[in-house]
RNA sequence: CGGGGCAUAGCGCAGUUUGGUAGCGCACCUGCCUUGGGAGCAGGGGGUCGCAGGUUCAAAUCCUGCUGCUCCGACCA
């Protein structure tokens, strides 16, 4: 067994899981965010692979395999080939023709699907693989979480119609519960936004860790859940006051919300903020939410027309639209520019908001009267934080963190169309495919459970997972007493079906413990110089540590029993 | 891409300030001994000091350029 454990943790890691990873010689990097996976990682993957397969195959998936060389004339044909950006790995052939290495399939599985299938009655479609995507992603980190290599199940559906798209969505809905399920983690389906990909309703299954990256909003009072992206959040009203008249006044360095609010001593509540971006075309892209509030980046895309990506703007094109970067409002800005502002915003009277020239603002500002409302786009771009309303039940939403290991989306027709996928229906009229995609990250689900289940010995793996369910200890691999009992049992073990694996090393018992402990075998079977003498064997369960010393004429029904709990 | 840090044996690190024979712990190899929680003794192998230039009698150490890794941010499924 090529099993090379650490005993000091590499300075590279940073997360828990991470140090494990390397620690109990699951994975070893050999680039940026390239892995290689060991024996053990390998054949946990392959377990998590194999859960996945069980519950695509059940809910009417079929596996195929697509090439990860994909030719850059169908991500011209979808038009992604342009927007994809930097994160989509490009080479050239020999001849210089370009391909790309596959962050996802759409594309492929489209093509391929639109020469074969013809007839409404070869529908519904759902095909699917696991393989390696890669993504040059701008920062790699976090181990397998993150990385430019990544193996993936990707599963595509095809159906006739919506209908029968939000069926096949909600097969795979249930088919995701049951994987994660099965590979014993905490998670929890949340509202999520398409992004970049576009199409209708979409969930992430996100792990919950404090260490995730996603910031998810869920309400204790209802079953809410939703990415901090996504979350919706309700306009929020204030009682009617007398609209004072607008009025430009001096506010020497007030160039953040927190020093007009000092400066002018008004509530946070009362005052406007501004964000200024540009999307790729260089148009400047004014937001306006409530001093107290932050922009969510990604409604402000899904609200403005053609944008496709933010970057914070250029003081130059501020000035351009008759701005002053510190001190803007939608006041008086040129024609061209886009203005986007919350509804609470609109709801505001008599606050304060950038004068549109350096060291001033404008008070008593009543966005329903001095806003130019055909020139605005109202809209929630709000971040939500807690304690927010829940959209559903008006309880205060909480936040956490978590790790998104899979994601379901609806795709509409957008790649259909694209890439001209049309069949015949029932009436003989041609119809573009409705599609759906759902995609797992197979290492992450590895390391999310790793991050969701260790101690300060190392990792706790459940059994389904775990890359062997059990392991033989002979204390001493050099008697010849312990090493033949230790090596029935193994034979009995497998016999039983029981995945398991003899350390047959002639370490001593601590280095093998302590392996054993940061490998994280659910079960670990010691025979020592007492089981020997008194026929017993020990079994220890990794999780709660509880040792049970049975008989060993029928210790196979302990372990088995064990085993089912874990 | 912006800002920090790092690069010396497989891993973790010292040595760089002040230039002068490259070290420590762990790991590895051999032998002895030991075997219920990372033992002990003895002997041993392993380094173009990230790369390329430069300064100097002499460079791990000083200078210049590059590369890689990493952290924070931005960005991103």
């Amino acid at each position: 067994m090529y099993a090379p454990t650490l005993r000091e943790v590499p300075a590279e890691a940073e997360l828990v899981s991470h140090k494990l990873m390397l620690r109990a010689g699951l994975v070893r990097k050999i680039a940026g965010g390239v892995y290689t996976y060991l024996p053990l990682a390998w054949r946990t993957i392959k377990k998590i692979e194999q859960i996945i397969r069980e519950e695509m195959d059940a809910k009417g998936g079929q596996e195929i395999m697509m090439p990860i060389m994909q030719p850059a004339e169908l991500w011209l044909e979808s038009g992604r080939w342009n927007v994809y950006g930097d994160e989509l790995m490009r080479l050239e052939d020999r001849h210089g023709r370009a391909f790309a290495l596959g962050p996802t399939h759409e594309e492929i599985v489209t093509a391929l699907v639109r020469d074969e299938v013809r007839s409404y009655k070869q529908l519904p479609l759902m095909l699917y693989q696991i393989q390696n995507k890669y993504r040059d992603e701008i920062r790699p980190r976090f181990g397998l979480m993150r990385s430019r290599e990544f193996i993936m199940k990707d599963l595509y559906s095809f159906d006739k119609d919506a209908e029968g798209m939000n069926a096949s969505y909600e097969k795979m809905y249930d088919a995701y519960s049951r994987v994660f399920t099965r590979c014993g983690l905490k998670f929890r389906p949340v509202e999520a936004d398409n992004g970049a990909i576009g199409g209708g309703h979409s969930h992430e299954f996100t792990v919950l860790a404090p260490s995730g990256e996603s910031s998810i909003a869920y309400c204790e009072a209802c079953d809410y859940a939703a990415s901090d992206e996504k979350a919706e959040l309700k306009t929020i009203t204030v009682e009617a006051e007398e609209m004072k008249p607008l009025e430009k006044v001096h506010t020497p360095g007030t160039h953040t919300i927190e020093l007009v609010k000092n400066y002018l001593n008004v509530p946070i509540e009362r005052t406007i903020k501004a964000v200024a971006f540009q999307d790729d075309d260089g148009r400047l892209i004014l937001a306006f939410v409530r001093g107290d509030h932050d922009v969510n980046e990604i409604k402000i895309l899904n609200a403005v027309e053609g944008a496709l990506h933010l970057h914070m703007a250029e003081e130059a094109a501020i000035t351009a639209a008759g701005g002053s970067a510190g001190f803007m409002s939608p006041i008086g800005i040129k024609d061209g520019t886009v203005i986007v502002v919350d509804p609470t915003v609109m709801e505001m009277y008599n606050a304060v908001a950038g004068a549109n020239e350096t060291n001033h603002h404008f008070i008593n500002v009543n966005p329903r009267r001095d806003f130019e409302r055909e020139k605005l786009i109202v809209a929630d771009i709000r971040l939500v934080k807690a304690g927010d309303p829940c959209p559903h039940c008006g309880a205060p939403l909480k936040m956490t963190r978590g790790i998104e290991v899979g994601q379901v989306f609806t795709l509409g027709n957008k790649y259909s169309k694209a890439l001209n996928a049309s069949f015949l229906d029932e009436n003989g009229r041609e119809k573009f495919f409705e599609m759906g995609c759902y995609g797992i990250g197979v290492g992450r689900t590895m390391q999310a459970a790793i991050e969701q289940s260790n101690d300060e010995n190392g990792i706790i793996w459940s059994r389904a997972i775990a890359p062997f369910e059990a392991v033989v200890v002979p204390v001493n691999a050099k008697n010849a007493d312990q090493l033949s009992a230790a090596e029935k049992i193994y034979e009995d073990l497998r016999a039983e079906g029981v995945d398991v694996l003899l350390d047959d090393r002639s370490e001593r018992a601590g280095v093998k413990f302590t392996d054993c402990d940061l490998i994280g075998y659910p079960l670990r079977i010691t025979i020592g110089p007492k089981a020997i003498k008194e026929g017993t064997v020990e079994i220890k369960v990794r999780r709660t540590g509880e040792v049970s010393t049975v008989d060993r004429e029928n210790y196979l029904s302990t372990v088995t029993n064990l085993l089912e709990g874990l």
